[in-house]
DNA sequence: GTTCTATCTTTACGATGTCAAGATGTGGCA
DNA sequence: TGCCACATCTTGACATCGTAAAGATAGAAC
């Protein structure tokens, strides 16, 4: 290897852009340190020097899945209509395309493959995601159960009819798909 | 090893059984074919003869999960009072008792470690737990978007709030937890 | 200009899934 | 009873993987 490429520069990014391709083409089980490695061409150890090891990797790649994840629920959002309610559909219909078109990232992102591995950039950038939900939530009235409650319906509601999509989608009947707005639950707009 | 032990006779009982124990001291990442042969007894590629390869082992011991997933459903189904609401709540804490305790088998049955091979067995006892909703929704009024809608409705926001509570699990912020019962549908019974 | 340090490479090791070939027991057939 | 086909399990081998230790290199600090 010429001596040159001693020091990568950016490597970090590089490495991140590499396990988002392999991620999109081979699948969460296709990505591995070497082959990320090799992808970057870099020696297979460089990634595990750079983000310690394998846990390490699969947080900084699914940091970028979440900030990718909001941006999925801020455009469906933004091509929705005005109201609370047109809003909440959008986020949510966003929650499912990114589901649907961004399958091996949504895995990484709700797996646990690094659950033992606390990253402050991780954590923020899912904050930044859950946001997009609190924020929509708040045009309307909270529920009587407490603050939170609203999200907590949405999310669960969303994640779940996501995941048994994604579930389902391997089977083979699974007739037309069921839109979202008739499963989100019937919230109060404030005004 | 003696000769004796050439025709195990119930290996294949043993393997799931092995692979039970595994999954709940080692978890899923700990699960692996060469594991369950070791705690067999059997030589290092005896489980891949039984199941063909990894995803089939997998496949076979989420079928026990899927049963042992209905056994908790109706644990609680039966513990809980006779009026549709309670039987509803009732199966939704068992489905929320089983992700608790079963954190391993839970992930496994939800994971796509084995999406590409299908099985009759698997998708039998899939069905048998999800019969139990099915039952259970049969109390309540069909949902006017058409039938289907209330176990989708009950099965996305319960599942979601199980997966959620367990990607929360691992964080340091989690107060108490939700009662199942404010996040479920206000279905309304038959009679 | 020398040394120091972060960055990346090389080398090695154990664990894993998978395959091919071999060993072993069982049942059927004469 | 004796023999043989076959299913069952073992052995051995290989590529891939994560990880750690030790070495090489380039830029920075002085």
């Amino acid at each position: 290897m010429a001596s040159s490429d001693y020091h990568h520069g950016d490597l970090r990014n590089s490495l991140i852009r590499a396990g988002l391709e392999i991620l999109d083409r081979d699948g969460l089980d296709g990505l591995s340190l070497r082959k990320v490695a090799a992808r970057a061409g870099v020696s297979h150890a460089a990634p595990a020097h750079h983000f310690g090891n394998r846990g390490g990797l699969f947080v900084a790649i699914a940091a970028h899945g979440f900030d990718r994840f909001r941006d999925y629920m801020q455009e469906d959002r933004y091509a929705s209509g005005s109201t609370p309610r047109d809003q909440l559909i959008g986020i949510s219909r966003g929650y499912l395309r990114f589901a649907r078109e961004q399958p091996s990232l949504f895995r990484l992102n709700f797996s646990f493959e690094y659950k033992n591995h606390p990253d402050g950039e991780l954590q923020a950038a899912s904050l930044r995601a859950y946001q997009v939900l609190v924020d929509v939530c708040a045009l309307f009235a909270p529920d009587p159960a407490g603050p939170g409650v609203n999200e907590l319906k949405v999310w669960s509601v969303v994640h779940g009819y996501a995941t048994l999509s994604m579930f389902r989608r391997g089977q083979p009947e699974h007739g037309a798909p069921m839109p979202i707005d008739l499963l989100l639950p019937d919230l109060k707009p404030l005004v």
